[in-house]
DNA sequence: GCCCAAATCTGCACAGTGCGCAACTAATGC
DNA sequence: GCATTAGTTGCGCACTGTGCAGATTTGGGC
């Protein structure tokens, strides 16, 4: 008679099972043999599941990878329209960065890292991440364009500075992996936000 | 007799012909009834050329209309890579690209319209877009990279420089052809261009 | 415990796609 | 002229995404 908190069902439950399965399936094979190598076919085999169910789950073979790594805009959208508006722009920025990541960073960091080499090495992978992050980069224009709020909704700053940050995120990201850094990637992100808030001085001499 | 000017061969100069009807003819039926609603085989027919043939020429529907707008970077970094060294980097980096989109972007106005009205409307062809822009960014952080030259070619620096630079530019784009702006579209980009190397600083009262 | 409704999985079929291959045609160089 | 070469075409093949219908499993009321 316990309390009862309530958890997933068994519905869910399986669902998520044959979803993380499908996943983990993609990210081994495609490691293991290639991309190109790998069809739904074989995922699917490999998942115990069959090729009509791994499209009922994910719209494509890159769509399996590139959800994991979705980059949260919409979060950050939430924390930047519920924050002060009496913070600078650029500082509740960051601050909505750090908030963020810092929070939903943690997740495995063995399968992160599979997927990042994956993703690595396959262009399509590449194209299929980066059109993710594009998508949700309207979120981020979103949150910023509210936050201005004088009318400027429809002019270029928001929309720029969003594409600019998201980016700037993604470019971090991968060297922070490449660089396989002990730091917390937030540290890193930060950083590199602090230079494009900074103009991008050259680094030394020029 | 005349001089022989050595203008295209024949053969040239039919391979230039079929392409720009394979070209145009999926601006116009993908404008026309949709993109999805568009198979191969029929902008092809429309063409006057066989299926094959247009995957001859394009590795795939979405490459036909994307490398008409592919962003030029391998010009802005012959042009930073042989520019005068002692020039601050990012006045080089202005100068770079006023330069090579004044000269590149006086093509056919009408046609670019239709291209840019069709890849906003088409999710598939953002993506591919998106895509090729970030492949023709390594081009442009080799550039920088080259520019700095102290050994800082594996750093963060040049990758992050050269995404910011890379979106602004697309974003500017867009920008500038869905305001339909009579100015000349370097003059947006360098303004675009002018406020990321300020950091971005928002506009008016935030 | 039992049974129904809803959710989920699966096989099948179908239209598209990208590409390898082998014939065929047209342009080029000598 | 004629051999060489580039370019086009039709055919076939493996793979993909999706609609549809039947089977299977789960959840919840009785």
């Amino acid at each position: 008679m316990e309390s009862q908190p309530v958890g997933p069902s068994l519905r869910q439950r399986n669902r998520a099972a044959t979803r993380a399965a499908l996943i983990s399936a993609a990210i081994r094979l495609g490691n293991q043999r290639g991309w190109d190598a790998t069809s739904v076919s074989d995922i699917a085999a490999a998942a115990g599941a069959s090729r009509r169910t791994f499209n009922n789950y994910f719209a494509s073979k890159e769509d399996a990878i590139v959800r994991l790594g979705a980059l949260r805009l919409a979060e950050v959208r939430e924390f930047l329209e519920s924050a002060a508006g009496d913070e600078p722009l650029w500082s509740a920025i960051r601050t909505a960065f750090r908030e963020v990541f810092s929070a939903a960073e943690a997740l495995d960091d063995e399968q992160r890292r599979a997927v990042a080499e994956l993703v690595r090495a396959t262009p399509a992978l590449q194209a299929a991440q980066i059109a993710a992050d594009v998508a949700a980069e309207k979120e981020l224009a979103a949150g910023i364009a509210a936050r201005l709020e004088a009318g400027a909704s429809g002019g270029l700053y928001p929309r720029l500075a969003a594409a600019v940050i998201s980016r700037t995120v993604r470019v971090s990201y991968q060297y922070w992996l490449a660089k396989r850094l002990t730091t917390p990637f937030v540290d890193t992100l930060d950083h590199s936000l602090g230079q494009v808030a900074l103009g991008l001085p050259p680094p030394a001499g020029s």
